[in-house]
DNA sequence: CCTACCGATCGGTAGG
DNA sequence: CCTACCGATCGGTAGG
């Protein structure tokens, strides 16, 4: 299979990429850094991928899909409003947790992005928020959601499920489920109208 | 007042890595980005300023500073916990508030601080964080928050606080002490036994 | 996949 | 505060 080991260096790139963008940043990280994770010479990169950019695209829109994927089984549940939230909540600290560095790049360093893939990450962004913003909507319209505001309570939980890859090693004590255990008590059991 | 002008030229120019650095980041900012700003040449810059990093620094510095002062503040009221933390969560929104574009560069950029910096500034941070952590677990104790974890909670928070910069509009139609009663209520009343 | 190399840009200095 | 300039490093290409 000739393809296979320049799919494995593929690979090997973009992993390299993740863990140097998260640790440095996109622009810090050189392209010599990358080469010399993987093990080869900076030129020698391009046999594998276009630019640099374009390894930054596929590492944010990557996630961007994952979240979008997700969102979208929440919503053809037919559940009620606080377990749709619930699982939402659950899944995002599933894919964050499946990949915290890639993970981290997608919060952090997507505004590096050119024109058009900016727009079009904002817009996969937004849309996913909406998702969010709607569960609530529905959970405040049925009377089973405190009469909250939605949009401050929807940024303020994406931003504490999103800083979760700052901070958690699977590894650790809490496995990511339990980790969705804590923050469902902490977020949603506060707004559930007793 | 001879040094008034140099004084303003500082202030000047830190305002406008504050807002650069929040814009595009700290690397990808240059000292020729600043002097634009400024109006002036980049090697005068230097006239005012030792290096790049020293702007730096005393960005996240200064906001640090903010945060420690205010959580002293809150320690030496003799106030209960669930009041400590109420308190705290205003005042940190506060600070971020007064400080939007600073408090970016905080959240943001303090990773590269070169040593020993880097040390300090993490210390203050973690200072900060445990002092949050202190009144969390005075309020477990004490039988007036549920057993929650008192790590996870306080993680889950700052990241939600310290996210505020990047959508929070002081002249929009919440001002800072409404702000400050929403995430009281998605926050701090889940957490207290009725 | 490498060697050799490009133009552009960086933070910062010398000297006035 | 400016002009002139430095060595270092950047993303990327040519050619094999």
């Amino acid at each position: 299979m000739p393809s296979k080991k320049t799919s494995n260096r593929r690979e090997q790139i973009h992993e390299a990429a993740q863990n140097k963008f998260r640790e440095k940043g996109y622009i810090a990280t050189s392209m010599r850094d990358l080469a010399q994770e993987v093990g080869i010479e900076a030129a020698s990169l391009y046999n594998h991928i276009k630019s640099k950019e374009e390894i930054l695209q596929n590492i944010c829109f990557d996630i961007a899909k994952q979240f979008l994927v997700v969102m979208q089984k929440v919503e053809q549940n037919d559940l009620p409003p606080s377990e749709k939230l619930q699982q939402a909540i659950t899944l995002h600290i599933q894919v964050i947790s499946n990949n915290l560095a890639a993970a981290a790049v997608f919060v952090h360093e997507w505004r590096f992005l050119s024109q058009p893939y900016l727009s079009q990450f904002k817009n996969q962004r937004d849309q996913y928020e909406n998702s969010f913003r709607n569960i609530i909507q529905q959970g405040i319209d049925a009377g089973v959601f405190k009469t909250i505001n939605p949009k401050v309570y929807c940024l303020a939980l994406l931003s504490s499920l999103n800083g979760i890859y700052e901070w958690y090693h699977p590894e650790g004590e809490l496995n990511p489920k339990e980790l969705s255990e804590h923050f469902c008590q902490f977020l949603l059991k506060g707004i559930i109208v007793e």
